[in-house]
DNA sequence: ATCGATGCAAAGCGTTTGCAGGGGT
DNA sequence: ACCCCTGCAAACGCTTTGCATCGAT
């Protein structure tokens, strides 16, 4: 969208070897999904995905933006965020981390935490207990907040 | 499902209130699909709603089911629960809680937690400078907890 | 009596699949 | 050379909608 030099890492060796070490091969368009999704602070859906790619590569199509995504999360290199409206929407972390998800627009975005916050591990040693009473075990600990933006330049009214 | 005489409250009169409230009429179906969701601790989906409810009422149809589940949800007596694969599945609370999820599966439960333990004020009242600076007000802070059950009767594999 | 809710069928949306041809290993 | 991946179109599952009739207020 800004300006089309986006390399994200020194190279995308990173993601030649995670699609090789799942037994996925690398092509043009994983790299130029791989790439968009790294290079936007939002969570992209798949649509925006697509139009965005085009400009890289104007014969993609949308099926193949798909299964791209598709092959990021296989390789675990990509998760997908669901909420109860919308379609789904991709990010490039796989880390635990928190969403912020704004309920007018629809738009998620990280919420920074520094790393001496261990907010999910503390979370989640506090209901071991619980849930292993519930014959649970826990592999993942999601913390999703509701809410919306209002700082400048994202509500929809700026002047009264 | 177990047996016909489920009735979850003294009387109905909260969901006819609720309805009310919120300028919906209160009807056989809309009713009928409350108690099916009340009397199920899994949180069903319309399919199985609809399913289930047809032993009530045989003449509903999905189409109804969704408009009631819909107009439960507008009137605050039941929320959506999504998640990245299977359709969106219903639950009756409204109040914080915390699911757990099998991934195996897609069955979601209820985590019974002490009412002495806040979790949820806790958490949102620890992130809450985090998200002032990103411009984000909390309406609302979900946590879900993904993983499998493996008690007697819900794991795969019991003997080695 | 009024106006919303139901039931049916058909459409809608986001996503997946089948297949012939192209490209990575 | 092999087999996976792409691109196209068609199918798919879940959910919503349009409309005539029914029923709650």
């Amino acid at each position: 969208m800004k300006n089309s030099s986006m390399k994200m890492r020194p190279e995308n060796t990173e993601l030649r070897e995670a699609l090789s070490e799942a037994g996925l091969r690398y092509t043009a368009q994983r790299e130029a999904v791989y790439d968009y999704l790294c290079s936007v602070y939002t969570h992209p859906t798949a649509e925006e995905v697509y139009h965005a790619v085009r400009q890289r590569i104007p014969r993609i199509s949308l099926a193949t933006v798909y299964k791209c995504l598709e092959a990021l999360v296989a390789c675990g290199k990509a998760t997908k965020i669901t909420s109860s409206s919308g379609p789904t929407r991709y990010d490039p972390r796989t880390d635990r981390h928190i969403h912020m998800h704004d309920v007018r627009t629809g738009e998620v975005r990280d919420l920074h935490v520094p790393p001496e916050f261990p907010i999910h591990e503390q979370l989640q040693a506090q209901l071991e207990n619980l849930v292993r009473q519930s014959g649970f075990r826990i592999t993942d600990v999601r913390i999703e907040l509701m809410g919306y933006f209002d700082g400048p330049g994202h509500g929809s009214s700026s002047a009264s």
